[in-house]
DNA sequence: CTGAAAGCGCTTACAG
DNA sequence: CTGAAAGCGCTTACAG
């Protein structure tokens, strides 16, 4: 427990014979401060090793050097990979890094966005990947004063990063379209409470869109809401092939239901692509193992990107910079679960 | 970024109608407070909404308010699981948890333990997950003045939970001897850098004691390193049936090994438990997918658990509580990738 | 059991 | 361009 003498501004200004508030400009790269003194400034603090204390800065009128990352659920392949690249642009930029997961509980994400005053006294900014908000959490949010960026959200007031999730369903489909099949299925849909139903939709209106371009049309029967889990896959598989017909391809909402499916057909002793061909979206970690065409996206960039827009914003507070949307490009991935058709 | 005037102690204290150190010393429930008075700040608090400023109170002496988990990567599977089990634990206790991901990288951990000093002023403890120390690293430590509680290592001086890898592996090759299979392998052996190397000794050593118990001995062709990785354990199942021998039973260390051995053995024509019988140790989400039999560790549990004796400490810092190791239960998981030898 | 005072290490106006 | 002073909201001895 041997607390180390703490290396204060004093010590600094002590050291480099100037005043604290010269040092506290001066290690903030603040204008008004000579060439001279900020070299001086910047010897004496490396060579006693200082750091300013967090505390104080934040107690004093600052900042607090820190930014919460909000996840729906931490354990998701696609948030685990986000928030680990996330971390590592702010940790880089001298940002902690504070992890809340809303634990797909509405109650978590209710007592969150009722104390934003809270959470605004702990970090500076935060990072939201794929929450479902409504309009009074934004206005809560803009309220707050906290810096704000997202991943995977829509027709939201800060900078959000994502992929254009029609386009990409259009182009699975069209896959599919191009080995010859026209006899098409959808697991659309996504669980409430997980994820943004928004992307849902999207994925849908592209798969549409791709059949409308072959002027072929939509057969309800064979779309159904699968949700977005491994579960959920298996479940409207199994209620595809029993009670409504076997397609010749199946176009999943994301890989994890394309997994589902998958196992539904094995549990029926069928396989893909022999008796049908499945692509899937996202390129999770276990498709390359499990051998699943998919339309790849770039999960860790996007969580990279949108943190730097956050640690932007962070650093030029006040200046005019009005809200963008980033897509990212996604990029079919062709494996063993698709053929032609014969 | 309308700020919401801030509800200080001085609000709280003039409404109750103490003095502020006595309100500071109610809500921190602190000896020498009547109850009158506890009571008395305790409405006025809960009316105000307060909510103490954490700077002001990490400046004054005290303590930050906040935790940080250490983990070798986020992204993986057993991490992400780990920690949002650990979070849950954290933010119902009021605590603020700081995500640190080493990224696998030892340059990484070296700058962190090259300043604990400046971790030790932003937060109050560090939960570490199977991060490999030497004992520098953990002579650090225990000078930072921060509270440490660990999963999954082994010989520290701190609180430890885990769970005994050796009877694991014991059990698992036992269960293969049940099964009446005698000419066993056993995919072993971690990268450097990640997880802890004493995770895979143990297991070996378990691998070894089950078999010594039935008077069999190991045959050192069956034993390949193959990390903790999918691709570790496809090369390593490869090298075996192809430059080895073909085992009537293998057991890989752990079940990514284990994936990556089903799919060598897919690659080659052949399948488990047909050609082989495999089982692993983990049960990873995929297993259930896959049918792997294997022993499943808590990993939530050794998440909370840990978070939990590091609050414990925390709350009474000073007092007498020698450091512990907590062992938690494995279980032997029946799936299809394991079958009675013919 | 309770309160007045000092101080934690910074930043922010305000003067020079 | 630079410095003296006040103050951020708490906690910690020290008196009562």
């Amino acid at each position: 427990m041997a607390k180390a003498p703490r290396v204060t501004i004093q010590d600094v200004a002590a050291l480099s014979g100037l005043s604290i508030c010269t040092v506290s400009r001066a290690l903030r790269h603040l204008p008004n401060v000579s060439e001279k003194a900020q070299v001086k400034v910047a010897d004496a603090a490396a060579k006693l090793g200082y750091r300013a204390s967090s505390a104080a800065s934040r107690l004093a009128g600052g900042t607090t050097g820190a930014v919460a990352i909000i996840v729906p659920t931490a354990t998701a392949w696609f948030f685990a990979q986000a928030v680990e690249a996330a971390e590592e642009v702010l940790a880089d930029s001298g940002f902690d890094t504070v992890l809340i997961s809303l634990r797909n509980r509405h109650s978590v994400q209710r007592k969150l966005f009722g104390d934003l005053a809270g959470l605004a006294q702990r970090v500076d900014g935060v990072l939201l990947l794929n929450v479902a908000l409504d309009s009074g959490e934004i206005a809560a949010l803009e309220a707050s004063g906290l810096a704000v960026a997202s991943v995977g959200m829509h027709g939201v007031p800060w900078d959000n990063v994502g992929i254009d999730n029609e386009e990409a369903a259009r182009q699975a489909t069209g896959h599919l379209l191009g080995l010859g099949h026209w006899d098409l299925a959808m697991l659309a849909g996504r669980e409430p409470g997980e994820r943004s139903v928004v992307t849902a939709d999207a994925r849908r209106r592209g798969f549409e869109a791709a059949l409308a371009e072959h002027e072929l049309t939509v057969d309800p029967d064979l779309v159904l809401d699968a949700g977005s889990s491994i579960e959920g896959g298996r479940r409207a598989m199994t209620e595809l092939i029993e009670n409504r017909r076997m397609p010749s391809a199946v176009f999943a909402g994301c890989d994890e239901t394309a997994f589902g499916a998958l196992m539904a057909l094995r549990d029926l002793g069928l396989s893909a692509p022999k008796n049908v061909s499945i692509i899937g979206i996202d390129d999770h970690q276990m498709s390359w193992f499990l051998g699943l065409t998919t339309m790849a996206q770039p999960v860790a960039d996007q969580g990279a990107f949108a943190a730097n827009l956050l640690i932007d914003r962070l650093h030029r507070a006040g200046l005019p910079n009005p809200p963008a949307t980033h897509l990212l490009e996604t990029k079919l991935v062709e494996r063993r679960s698709t053929r032609r058709r014969r």
